[in-house]
DNA sequence: TTGTAAGCGTTATCAC
DNA sequence: GTGATAACGCTTACAA
């Protein structure tokens, strides 16, 4: 492993000259460069990443810490990171906190000791501290996908309340009455954000009922157990509405498993697309987020604040949610109930 | 921020003592190491790992190179990988090559630059060059998923010849004699292997016809157009064989919009589990691929190298598949038209 | 346009 | 048990 130095000697000039030619900095003459470019050539030169780090205190490298990669929508979102942060000659570190407040600490001060230029953060819970230990290190953070309290920070994510005001409202729309809220953990921002939209449509129509509301977390289980919970009252919601992708896998396997069909025994309408969705086409309404693309615009956020030299102020980016609308009118309805009954 | 020297005064030691007490290294009596320890708190020093790797040529970080961390096969490996290695005290950086040969090399480059401690690949194709370059470094790696040729090399993989068989027989069992195998990339060894266990048992069978084989690559777009050139045959096949699970899809799209339904009108078995397959579930039958534990496993291989002093021969590690049973006999078949036709 | 000197923060080596 | 010294490979600050 030949060093700056090896190269230097070979090229028969100083150590910064050649550090200047890899790095295009400062004035070098064409000759100087030639010869110096050869030296590297010949020697097959590799700069050392790690003691220029040292030295420039940058690494090139961010971090994403999110919940959990194996849920499609932070598996396209990180996708959306990577693609980015790589166009920019930057590596991202995973992490996955699987909603827990602890692993998210330990991964960030583990994170913050590895000197990562930079963290995209999706905070477990709403009160995070996460972020003041990051910022009190001067490390640029973006918060993707939820909000967190009391703090300056940059924030990508999008609207989950109005989009679920309008999901409810199509569900309402369809004539239901009894339609429960299958929702994530209370404590983080999407969650809540998404009973309040579905919370406010309910009360206009004068439909609103907590009974209907359940509470859980962003996972398959847990739409499972609050659907069966859901199926138990009376009168028997003939309609949900599913806080995420998981909770609506979970909820669908205990209809299917209570012997309930689509579109004729329920509706149901849910944030995040299914993937695989195809056979569920025809019957499914979701709020789709741009996942991918929440992942590129933060990290175009965090990779403007590493070159900024005058921060600007925090801004918040609203990314808008698209509702797939499918199954809904009466009219669809049969035409799906002609397609399946064949 | 404190460095070692700071907190080697303020203990009234010198820097190599505190170096000790943070690594367990070298013999200390307990009272100098509670005055560091003590100086340590006090200043809230935390050790600059970048200094350290400089020195001990060691940065406690692993990459995987992977196609696509979009399809959930590698989103589980690299879940497997991750937990892993982060339990090792270990960080991962990830990259997608996108079955893109010149992808992979520029990765690898920059990761051997960066001075990953070990590689994880999933290579691109079976002749890879990424392989040698990794081990002229002399930094470990294990592949992936996959084969590749002359190379001495640590794997972790399925043997996807064996049930691509066994997958092929139960379609055949069913009474199908024009079975479609819609595969992946040529060059790569999963899916030449997959063909060559279709054809195996075609021929056993006597039903062997190259017109049946549709190369093209892992994409929802090749098993979308693949199916439509299989159904423009003539006889038009009964059954499909996908190489993994985005051709299925794909297929399963095309097949759809042909008005073609499951599991009267046409069979399908596919390598790797579909996400969400809960409402094909009576349909598909399925070679599950144990991704998340090949993830573990590569994992703990790459790190036993690492650990290494006297190198052992390179080893293979084949795990099993899971052949998932839905819907193939006649029995099964009869009761989920039942379920649907309702 | 190029070079000198110093230092980033840690650990290996050897000495006491 | 503990410490002095040098070195890891590079770049910043200053000089020429």
């Amino acid at each position: 492993m030949p060093t700056i130095n090896d190269v230097a000697r070979h090229a028969g000039v100083s150590p910064i000259t050649v550090s200047r030619v890899i790095n295009n900095s400062g004035y070098i003459s064409p000759k100087t460069r030639e010869r110096v470019q050869a030296a590297i050539d010949e020697l097959g030169y590799v700069p050392n990443i790690i003691a220029r780090s040292l030295r420039s205190k940058r690494t090139n490298t961010l971090a994403l810490v999110i919940t959990d990669i194996t849920n499609p929508f932070f598996t396209s979102l990180a996708r959306g990171v990577e693609d980015t942060a790589s166009d920019a000659g930057f590596n991202v570190i995973f992490c996955n906190t699987d909603e827990s407040i602890e692993k998210e600490e330990k991964y960030v001060s583990l994170l913050l000791q590895k000197q990562v230029d930079g963290i995209l953060l999706v905070p477990a819970n709403s009160a995070s501290l996460s972020i003041e230990l990051i910022q009190e290190q001067d490390t640029p953070v973006v918060i993707l996908d939820r909000k967190v309290f009391n703090v300056n920070v940059d924030v990508v994510r999008c609207d989950s309340e109005a989009s679920a005001y309008q999901l409810t409202r199509l569900l309402i729309q369809e004539g239901h009455t009894s339609i429960a809220n299958l929702s994530g953990p209370k404590e983080v921002s999407t969650a809540e954000d998404r009973v309040r939209g579905y919370w406010c449509a309910m009360s206009e129509a004068g439909l609103a009922n907590p009974d209907l509301v359940f509470y859980g977390s962003y996972t398959q289980a847990s739409g499972y157990e609050n659907a069966r919970r859901a199926m138990a009252l009376s009168p028997r919601p003939t309609a949900f509405f599913t806080g995420n992708n998981f909770i609506a896998i979970g909820a669908l396997k205990a209809l299917q498993e209570a012997g309930m069909k689509m579109p004729d025994d329920f509706s149901l309408v849910t944030f995040d697309d299914l993937p695989l969705s195809i056979m569920l086409e025809p019957m499914l309404t979701v709020a789709r987020q741009p996942a991918y693309e929440m992942g590129c615009r933060g990290t175009l956020l965090l990779l403007r604040r590493l070159s900024e030299d005058v921060p600007e102020k925090c801004t918040e980016v609203l990314l808008p949610i698209e509702i797939v609308l499918r199954q809904i009118t009466d009219v669809d309805k049969k035409l799906s109930r002609e397609r399946i009954g064949a």
